[in-house]
DNA sequence: ATGACGATTTACT
DNA sequence: GTAAATCGTCATA
């Protein structure tokens, strides 16, 4: 039942790891239970010469340490004094270069999602569906990852994976790309088309 | 030791 | 649309 994307799969570049990672699912195991979504908005982070990626020029610090590892390691940041962001690591050791999981599609566990993401926000107005993983910070509240997950290994660790949904990727026509959101002055970085996601699906975190 | 800054989200005008 | 929230991280000293 479980086929979980193997090594091959992440070893490659990241502009088509993210497109393939479209459609597929992100399981997380919560108090054994799964707790799933279909991905369907994810950024590709090309490394050393990518102005907006954290690896930009080289930099290698204990906060993206992860990103240096072999493909299929998590990278999980902290940001604004407040939020996690998760991506997967893509190529290959040493090739800092990766997939950021923009919003996802829910699927199962959504209760446990929507405890996660409610008892966050000081609002009691019930949260809908779409609120739930439509964006790279509210996937990984619904979903409890935390640095704690930073550096696991996708391919091997028993409560975060990624399961394959669909045999091939997403045909061209279905996918819209566009700049990559919250980047400013990466120069000509800025406006690279390297934002995939999913045609006219309600989950992702900017409609077109 | 210090200061500036986020690969964001939420609430409010 | 604009602004506040909130703090780990990193570059500079």
């Amino acid at each position: 039942m479980v086929d979980r994307l193997s090594r091959a799969f992440y070893r490659r570049d990241a502009r088509i790891v993210a497109r393939q990672l479209l459609g597929q699912r992100l399981v997380r195991l919560i108090e054994g239970r799964r707790v799933s979504g279909v991905i369907v908005e994810v950024e590709a982070y090309l490394g050393i010469p990518d102005r907006a990626a954290h690896t930009y020029q080289g930099r290698r610090t204990a906060r993206n340490a992860s990103m240096w590892k072999d493909g299929g390691h998590a990278y999980v940041y902290f940001t604004y004094g407040m939020h996690h962001c998760m991506n997967v690591v893509a190529g290959e050791e040493n090739q800092p270069v990766a997939v950021l999981l923009r919003a996802l599609q829910p699927v199962e566990g959504l209760d446990i999602m929507r405890r996660n993401r409610q008892s966050k926000t000081t609002s009691s107005r019930p949260l809908r569906d779409t609120d739930l993983c439509s964006g790279p910070a509210k996937l990984c509240q619904a979903l409890r990852i935390d640095r704690l997950l930073d550096g696991e290994d996708l391919v091997l660790v028993p409560a975060l994976w990624i399961e394959r949904t669909r045999r091939r990727s997403h045909p061209t026509a279905l996918i819209a790309t566009g700049p990559r959101i919250g980047i400013a002055n990466a120069e000509s970085w800025t406006e690279k088309p390297l934002r995939y996601y999913l045609k006219n699906n309600p989950h992702v975190s900017r409609p077109r």
